[in-house]
This record gives C-alpha cells, structure tokens and sequence, in this order.
DNA sequence: CATGAATGAGAATTCATTCAT
DNA sequence: TATGAATGAATTCTCATTCAT
C-alpha cells in the first residue's frame, strides 16, 4: 500500500514537470505547482527544500533514468539506429520533462547549466567510445560525434518540441541521418 | 555628430548585451544595466519600454545582422562553405549577444522564442534552397539542412561558448563536416 | 506510578526549557522542542495550548518555586546573607531557565512582562520588609531595596549567566556587597 | 537644506525606534515601520538591509553617542555624582531607544547580544578606573563598580521604564545610592 | 534629456496549529 | 495518548517601473 506522503509527493511532482515545461523555470510559481497538484503552498517545503531543490530533482531524475536506458542498450549489444531510436523515443515520450531539461536547465542558472553540460558530456562520450569502435576512418570519430549530437538535438527542437511530428517520422529519420553518415 | 542621446543609447545596449548574456534574462536586472551603463535607473526607460522591450530589440538586431550577412553572401554566390564559416565567424565574433540569443530567448517566454524559431526557419530555408540547387540525390536536402543546422548549433553551444575554442579549429570542423555530408 | 503521559510531558517539559534557554523565546520552533523531546509534532500539544502557553508555564515554575524557597528561608528567621545565597545558589541551579525568564519574559510580550515585574514586586518587597525590621535608618530601606535587586541582577547577568563563575565566587562577592551596604 | 532623502531616512528611523520600543524586536513588523514612517514597504529597504541592520544602526546609535557623552564628562574631570546624573538623564531622555537597548538586544540574538555586552563591558570599565583613582579601599573596586552598574539598571528596568518616575527623583536616588557607597 | 528616490505588487518561505488515523 | 502530514496565514524582501525635480 501506498502511503500518504508518496502520493503527496507524487503529485507534487507531476504537478511541478507539468508547470516547469509549460512555463519554464522563471515564470513557473511554487503557487502555480501546488495548485495544480490540489495541496496547500507550505506542503511543498515538506518534499522540497526549494524551487530550486525541486527542479534539480526533476532534471536528475531525467538525466539518470536516460543515461540507464541508454547505458542498458550499449551493454546489451545493440547497434546505433536501436540506440539512438531507443533514446528518441525515450524523449518523445517525456516531451514535457525533455523540454524543461534542453531548454531550461542550461539558461537557469549556474547549478542546472553544469547538470545539463554533465549529461550531455556523457552522452558525447557514449556516442564516441561506439563510433570508436564501429568506424574504419578513427579521424571521423570525432566529428561524426558532434554531427550526431547535434542533428539529435535538433530533431528533439524542432521535430518533436516545436512541430510535434509522430515517432515514425521521427525514426525514419534518424535511419536516414545515420546512412548519411554511414556514406551510403 | 553623434548627439549625446544616442551614446546613452548605445551605453545602454552594450550594457544591456554584456549582462544579458552574463546573467541571462531572468536574473538581469535593470539596475545592473544602468550601473554597468553608468546612468541612472529613470534613463533605461527613456530609452527602452520595458526590460522585455529591451530584450527583443537585442534579439531583433542579431536576427536581422546574421541573416543580412548569410543573403548578402548568399547572393553573391559564395560556396556553402564560405558562408557556413562566415557564419560562424559572425556568432564567435559576437558571442555574447549569440548566447543571449540561443539560450536565452527559447526560455524567457513565449514572444522571445518566436523570435528564436522564426530566425532558424529562415536559417533552414536558406539552407535548404542552397542544398536544393547543388545536391544531385533531392531527397536528400530535408535531412541534410537538419544535420547542417544540428552541426552548427552543437559547436556553437560547445566549442564557442562552453569549451571557447579558436576561430581556427571552428573553420576546420565545419570544412570537416561538410565533406562528410558531401559523401567525401 | 508514573503515567506514560506525565513522563511524556515531562520530556517536553526539559526539552522546551533546554531549547527556550539556548534559543530565546522568539527563535524556539516547536519543531525544535519535540525534536528535542523526542515525541511527535502533535503530541506538544497534547500537554500545552501553545508555545505562549507552554513558555507561561515555565515562567510559573521558576517564579513559585523560586519564591517558595525565599519564604521558607524567610519564615524560618534566616538573616539576609543565607536568604540571598540562598537565592543566588538556586539561580546558579537553574541557570537555564532562569535565563529565560530574566532575559526573555522581558521582551516576549506583555503578558510574560507582566509576569516578570509581578515577580519582581514580590521580591523586592520581601527584600523590604526584610530590611526594614534589620535596619536602624529606616529612610535607607527603599534604596538599599533597590542597591540590592540590582546588584543580585548584575551578578547573575554577568557572572552567572555571561562569565559562568563558580559559586565559591558568587557567595562571595554576595557576602562582600551585603558588608558594604551594613557599612562596614 | 535637506535632501528629500535624508529626511526620509530620519522618518524611517524615528518611526523603527518608536515601533521597535512598543513592540520589541521580534514582534515588530516592517510594515509597522513603515505605515508608522509614511512611506512605502519598499522604501525601508533603500536605507537599511533588513530588519537586522535597521535595529542594528539603531543600537550602534545608542551606543555611541551615550559613551562619547559619559567620555566628555570623565575627561573634563567631573566627579561621579555628575557623571552618572548625566547617564541617567540621557537614558531618561531617550527612553524609547533605551528600552530597545536594554531589553530587547539581550534576548534578540546573538550578534545584538554582544552589542549589549560589549556596551556594558565599556561601561563598567569606565565606572572602574573612576573609582580606582577616588577610593581608598582599592580592593572594593570591583565589587562596587558592580553595585553601581546593578544599581543603575535597576532605576532604568524599574524607576525610568516602569514606573515613569521623574527626573528629580532618579537623581535623588543616584544621589542616596552614591552617599551609601561611599560608606557616609 | 537625465536623475534617483519612491513605489507596491508579487513571490518565496516559515512555522504554529490542526486533525484524521 | 500519540502521530506526523497537511495547512495557510503571515512576513520578508525584490525589483520593474514611475515621476517630480
């Protein structure tokens, strides 16, 4: 059985990556986050020290359960388009929290920008120790590395935050980014 | 003759544009403008509506200098390569206000980020009317302008801002980048 | 027997004065004495109206006892040095919650300031009539009434409570300003 | 002339003396303040910090100008009835301050705490090399310089702030008091 | 044009107290 | 009795904006 506080807490935190991605870090009010979750204001400061505490957690917890994801796949053998589909996907399906970790965190102050550098830094490094591994031409490494990165990154920006295209869109068109790349 | 009125102007822009980009939108108050300006606090608004208004004419004078440089070169017939470097040489010479531009005004409410997706649909198109009169395989283009335009993001928010590489180094990776996009 | 709440009530008994003494009224949380007391938030007041209610208490305590003490000392024809080691000695005891209520009540609020001059009132006014059956100048009861509550109020403030002397110490300095005012 | 700032300075002052004094410290609200000054709650923060800082100048105030005025007496050689005449009658001028200092700094937190005590220490050390130099029982200084300081606090807590009496009759009494001490 | 004191709405955070279990 | 999660009123402090000089 679940106890009181987890469901308070839970709800909280719905309630907090539902606001934070409508309406980003600044303008989002702890007013704003306990209305939507249905307690009252001081409930919050039970489960978060700050806004800011909160919104940390909130990043966090994106960032790790992301890097597991990706990490389970790597482990487990699987090629680029899976991986990469697979981490699509996982952000196509946390549009809301995606978007407060790519859009907010790095102009939100310091503390958050160094989160959001750490996570992609792993990322980075993720995608060079696999191109390492798989490319004949070891000088393309690196900027194959960048290329990748940053055409994820965009087809997250525009293609699922901004035009909010349907997966299979979105897969295609990762198959055909890694062609290119691939020199097919 | 400059009249002393459009030299507080021009304080209070560059002022504007150093802590902006310091301090991003939200944490920049207009007190810290008009002291790094050297007025005082009544002047900002003789000059500007509001910090908001403020904010846009920045945006606005960054968006306008960058796309008038890429269709002047663009027009002149310059090679994808010339103009991606001179647009990269644009962003690394103004760093400050690109930051402001690309990490800020995504974040800081719904007026600043139609600047922002404004900008980079005229960015896209323009890559992709380029890409579509010099590229053999046309069902290539669509992909190739979000690689492009993903690429050059990546090493604007790594290599310039985060990492503060050499103009240098920059050139050589778009050069890189677009041999490999070539299929070289 | 002890009941289980009277032991309970007990505990928070300590804990407040502990807390009360080291914090002062104003900056005792509630939070912090049940902390302290190692019962729950609720359970507080379950044994007090409230921290007015439960501080007012403390007060009493100090003020009957204290009074008692005198009384007896008093009834029993003890001469003014005994009382007031007497009294000094049982400050010295209690130094904690004596703190309280003589640094404290004072600036709580009216209702503990009133407590505060009552117990005043009676103390001086058994210093008087004291005095007034020992002393051969009856005119120099009313100011040696005052020398003395003021002097036995500087010691516990400064020696008792800023500079924790002994009460070796204590005793006497009391002897030597009792001697003074006998004129010796 | 005054600038218009400096009179509201001076407005915010009276009115945080007056206010602190009524109230004490803690229960004194900024918004006492500045209802009491005429100005807006935003303004107290143009000239004080905080509530701390505001009872902070306040204090330092008191301090200062009481010991530079007991410092002009001792240096133009006055004896010690005048001097503490002198005492009294600033603290009877300035009762609302004096009150502030006495009862509400001992119990407002540490950093006011030494303040007081720093003050007393000032006082009491001034009070000692006074009567080193006028008694011949050399080994009664101290205790002495005790029974004056007690004493004096006694008439300010009970004869100034209590029971409001008037300025003959506390010189009276420091008079008798003196005579006492001085064994006659 | 320029000033800078004054404004006051707005937001974060605290904490005594309640109440369902 | 005992618990401790939940409450929400209360209060401090910030800062964009105004306006009289």
């Amino acid at each position: 059985m679940m106890s009181q506080s987890e469901s308070t807490k839970d709800k909280l935190f719905r309630a907090a990556v539902k606001i934070f991605s409508e309406k980003g870090f600044w303008k989002t009010k702890i007013s704003d986050i306990v209305k939507e979750a249905g307690v009252a204001q001081g409930t919050f400061y039970l489960y978060f020290k700050s806004k800011n505490d909160c919104f940390k957690h909130i990043l966090l917890l994106l960032h790790n359960e992301t890097l597991s994801i990706l990490n389970n796949k790597f482990l487990h053998g699987d090629n680029l388009d899976d991986i990469l589909i697979a981490f699509i996907k996982r952000i196509y399906e946390s549009k809301k929290i995606s978007k407060v970790f790519l859009f907010e965190a790095i102009s939100s102050g310091n503390e958050f920008q160094e989160l959001y550098f750490s996570f992609k830094k792993n990322f980075k490094d993720f995608l060079y120790s696999y191109l390492e591994k798989r490319l004949e031409h070891k000088e393309q490494v690196e900027i194959k590395s960048s290329i990748l990165a940053g055409f994820l990154r965009e087809i997250i920006e525009q293609d699922i935050l901004f035009e909010n295209q349907d997966l299979n869109y979105l897969i295609n068109k990762v198959k055909k980014a890694i062609n290119i790349l691939n020199g097919d």
